[in-house]
RNA sequence: CGCGGGGUGGUGGAGUAGGACCACGCGGGUCUCAUAAGCCCGAGACGCCGGUGCAAAUCCGGCCCCCGCAACCA
């Protein structure tokens, strides 16, 4: 049976605008890997959408005086304008808004509940009893009992650090009415993950190909143990809980005004979104979930480590249906901005469309593969993004094709008589092919386009060495055939990283688009292609920049 | 002492006991097919303190710093 690809890109909060952390967390990784997939010719799926719900939302909305839909019409466009510039290779990019989504997270919820899986708990929250409603923590404050440092928000103090609970807080109030709020006692549904603590730990322990501070990080959350984990709250915006549908002894008091907690629905969106996929496609979404061929790759910030290793996980056992589980959660560490945390209210921020626009897409697509924060933090630093960009893209790559396609152009017209294979050429490109495929299998980016660059210096070391310019006609045929040849399989290996670029290259020489054709493995060495090199319009494919 | 990950030239990485390596950047030289590009040479580093070893970036102990779990956030 034929391998598939499966690719869940962690769900952007439609809260605010996207910046470069965003690109270099799972946007961009997301997009090689699949690339990547697509030329090894397995056929994948990758899917993503906007997550809408949660308080990150509402927070928005109240602090704009605005309803969550509007903060999510507001965003939404954007982060599609966004994704349409970078050419991120989603099959599909939906919404957790969609009445799909919502159906299929309220029976991931029933398929929980029947298989035992779903206790009811009541717990202490925040209530208001002028608004009449609970509020989440985040939308209340007072003053530490601990430290009693004032206006501490009432899941954490500040000042101390500690953790709060419930009632910890003195004089607590509401931030939206800054009126007393009390303690009410409220009912909710917890997904107990103690019961499916073995299963988890088994499957955890069957993937010990994960990156090491992936796997270390999750084993020390099942070490400490699994405990039920609360998956409604009291919110009148996100997915509703079905009543009909639950035996009335299990329903909840007040469910009306109650709803799943985001973190619940926002990973089953990737199974939802699949579904929506196969629905509009025709197609059967078990051959992506149900399907031992099938490799399911996750891409993420570290932030959301543990909801991919062990909760999301946890709800795909639970569901007994033989669902595929994550093969390789791909998780990222954090992009820093000259050493500094993004935040949009110091103004440290890099906008993902306008750096995009300014610069260009494989210019900025470049220098962040380059510094992915792949197993520890990284830094994005104007001067580098200059220097690499220079240096790199248009000095080392740029240069080495246009000395080349000039030459062929101008000093043989666009003809070779002496094919002559020269095999230290051929055993370079090969053995790029090789290393790169055996990293990226691993989603280790910034080796492999390292790689890549080294096999280009390679390039001009050959011109250098071989002298070209210097040759009779027929021994610089051989040499240019040989530099050609490095330059047809760049427009594969950098296809991943810059898709642009070589798209472009390939057109300016003459040859189609590169088509991810299903069944076909095309990242490996190409002969053919030189047959069809002709140069009419010659433009540099990369230009330097000035910031 | 909450738990987990991390700290190697200016920058980013490789290296788990025996010559500290690679890329970019920097300094110098050189070719002229090419986008003042290319190629060659050079300088420059193991967070701090202590221990074990003939020998420590690597093993052990203590400390400092950064990040996540856990703020506007991937």
């Amino acid at each position: 049976m034929e391998k598939k690809i499966f690719i869940g890109a962690a769900w952007p909060y439609v809260n605010g605008d996207l910046h470069i952390g965003h690109l270099a967390g799972y946007l961009i990784p997301c997009d090689i890997f699949s690339r990547f997939s697509r030329l090894c010719g397995y056929e994948t799926l990758m899917v993503s959408g906007t997550d809408c719900h949660g308080t990150p939302i509402t927070l928005e909305a109240d602090k704009k005086g605005v309803k969550p839909q509007d903060i999510v019409n507001e965003y939404t466009p954007k982060i599609h304008y966004l994704i349409k510039l970078y050419d991120i290779s989603f099959d599909i990019f939906t919404a957790t808004l969609t009445e799909n989504h919502h159906k299929i997270t309220q029976e991931f919820f029933l398929r929980l509940l029947k298989n035992g899986y779903i206790i009811k708990q009541k717990t202490l929250q925040y209530y208001s009893p002028l608004e009449n409603k609970f509020l989440p923590d985040r939308y209340v404050e007072g003053k530490c009992s601990f430290c009693g440092a004032e206006g501490q928000r009432a899941d954490q103090c500040e000042k101390c650090g500690r953790v709060l609970e419930p009632g910890q807080l003195i004089n607590p109030l509401s931030n939206l009415t800054k009126k007393p709020v009390i303690l009410k006692e409220t009912d909710h549904y917890f997904l107990d993950y103690s019961k499916l603590q073995d299963k988890i730990e088994r499957y955890v322990r069957e993937n010990k190909h994960w990156k090491y501070w992936v796997y270390e990080e999750t084993i020390s959350w099942l070490k400490e143990g699994l405990k039920p984990r609360p998956i409604t709250r009291d919110l009148d915006w996100g997915v509703k809980i079905p009543d009909q549908e639950i035996p009335e002894t299990l329903r909840l008091e007040g469910s009306e005004n109650k709803r799943f907690y985001v973190w619940f629905d926002a990973v089953i969106g990737y199974f939802s979104a699949s579904v929506e996929w196969a629905n509009k496609n025709n197609r059967d979404w078990r051959e992506f979930w149900q399907n031992e061929n099938c490799y399911h790759y996750y891409f993420m910030g570290k932030d959301n480590l543990i909801f991919h290793t062990i909760f999301w996980p946890g709800q795909i056992i639970g569901q007994e249906m033989n669902l595929n589980l994550p093969y390789f959660p791909c998780v990222n560490q954090f992009l820093f901005l000259e050493g500094q945390k993004f935040s949009k209210s110091r103004g440290i921020i890099i906008d993902s469309i306008e750096i995009g626009e300014k610069y260009g897409i494989d210019e900025v697509r470049f220098y962040i593969s380059s510094i992915l924060p792949e197993n520890k933090d990284s830094d994005f630093k104007w001067k580098e993004f200059e220097q690499k960009i220079n240096g790199e893209l248009v000095d080392n790559l740029g240069n080495f094709i246009q000395r080349v396609l000039i030459f062929y152009r101008d000093k043989l017209d666009n003809r070779l008589l002496n094919k002559e294979i020269d095999n230290e050429i051929k055993n370079k490109i090969e053995n790029t092919y090789f290393k790169v495929r055996k990293k990226l299998e691993r989603c280790e980016m910034i080796s492999s386009l390292k790689m890549i660059f080294e096999l280009i210096k390679e390039g001009n070391k050959y011109l250098e060495k071989n002298e070209p310019w210097k040759k009779e006609k027929k021994d610089s045929e051989k040499i240019i055939f040989n530099s050609l040849l490095v330059i047809v399989n760049l427009s594969y290996l950098l296809n991943p990283f810059l898709p642009h670029f070589s798209k472009n290259l390939r057109k300016m020489i003459n040859l189609e688009e590169i088509n991810y054709q299903i069944g076909k493995d095309q990242f490996k060495i190409n002969f053919e292609e030189i047959e069809k090199i002709k140069i009419a319009d010659y433009q540099p494919l990369f230009r330097k920049i000035k910031l």
